[in-house]
DNA sequence: ACGTTGATTTCGTAA
DNA sequence: TTACGAAGTCAACGT
């Protein structure tokens, strides 16, 4: 890995063209040629990047100026143009055994399965995973009265999660055995997009509180 | 901006928690306190981070190894353990103009407002995000005959844009006022099966030459 | 190989 | 300020 502090200049074209104009700035070269260019600022996303697999070329261009010409394999490219070193480094980093993830959205399902009653009073699980022919529902409960509710499971409760539900709720409800299936979306956040086509739909809205359910839960299971 | 290679282990916990074991990597601390965590390799997105705002404490574990705490705002935390410093530097950056870009999908939609013919034959704009209960319409125009036709750009065309385009075509065929309402998918490309999905929906599909749109548009508005 | 979905998304813009 | 859609999104997972 190569760490460049320079003053430059930088061109992209590709997707889109995007031009930077001449600051300080950190550029990063990985071992395979992959180039970031990141300011002193802003989130973990540089301001310009070239995604491997790349082929990076070291030029002068006719003012005299250092020039990396940067080429991914689908053709765009990124030109940078080097006024001034501050500072050019290289380092063996060699292998990184990578990130371990604990997901959410898994999570908050198991705890609603062990939960239903938080969506909706006297809710009773019936099966988490139900299978239909275009997929699993998250849950498939039976409320107070004895009838079926198809639950849906997100963090964030968008308009893909209505329409995935309605779907279901389509397939199900063409089987009498279920009888009739009521739709229940329930997620961290629900956006009011959704909200207007889960009402048009008849589908009922529940946000879950994240933090509360995982207080219900049995912590001897969260050991690890 | 400081810049530290480094033999490093790294805990985050916060909307999910994440673990990386030791090897050697590059740390960056940004001057708002964020920090990214980068391998030789991957893609632009660090291994871990924290994103501004935040604060970091520099201290020594119960090993005496050298240990960061950084805590973001929304409580999330993030431990480094440093066995080894390979390199420590800090750097002056400086401000930076940032990225100008060019060629989004803002940018078709508006060279379309302003030259809607080229999607169809005597095609007149009524208006530019037209405003349903699901979201704006990104073109509502008017055809030869004074038939409302409903645009949907995208830079390209997929199966969600159909399905979008679907869900407008439905709430605005509700209203007596607008009569039926057409739909046309404009892309710079447009994938068959999102063509065939179209089809069966009546959806007309019409791929755009950006660089034709552009030339057709004013320059004067162009300078930069 | 290809499509689909989620993200500690980030980033911009309009309401 | 908030909310929503796009992204040079990237990356993981299923078909």
């Amino acid at each position: 890995m190569r760490l460049v502090i320079a003053r430059c200049q930088v061109d992209y074209a590709g997707r889109l063209t995007a031009h930077l104009a001449f600051a300080t700035r950190l550029l990063i070269v990985k071992s395979d040629s992959s180039v970031l260019i990141h300011s002193d600022g802003g989130s973990y996303k540089p301001l310009n990047w070239m995604s491997p697999p790349c082929s990076m070329v070291e030029d002068h261009d006719e003012k005299g100026h250092l020039e990396w010409l940067v080429e991914g394999k689908s053709g765009d490219t990124l030109r940078i143009v080097i006024e001034a070193v501050i500072s050019d480094s290289t380092y063996e980093l060699g292998f990184d055994p990578g990130l371990q993830k604990d997901g959410v959205e898994k999570h908050l399902q198991e705890l609603l399965a062990e939960h239903p009653a938080s969506l909706m009073e006297g809710l009773t699980l019936v099966r988490r995973e139900f299978p239909t022919a275009i997929g699993p529902v998250d849950l498939l409960c039976r409320d107070v009265k004895g009838a079926s509710v198809a639950v849906e499971v997100k963090r964030r409760g968008g308009i893909d999660g209505v329409e995935q539900l309605s779907r279901y709720l389509e397939l199900l409800n063409r089987d009498p055995l279920l009888g009739p299936v009521q739709g229940l979306l329930a997620a961290q956040e629900i956006k009011p997009q959704a909200r207007v086509l889960a009402q048009d739909r008849g589908i009922r809205c529940v946000t879950v509180d994240y933090d509360l359910l995982r207080g219900m839960d049995d912590p001897s299971a969260r050991l690890f």
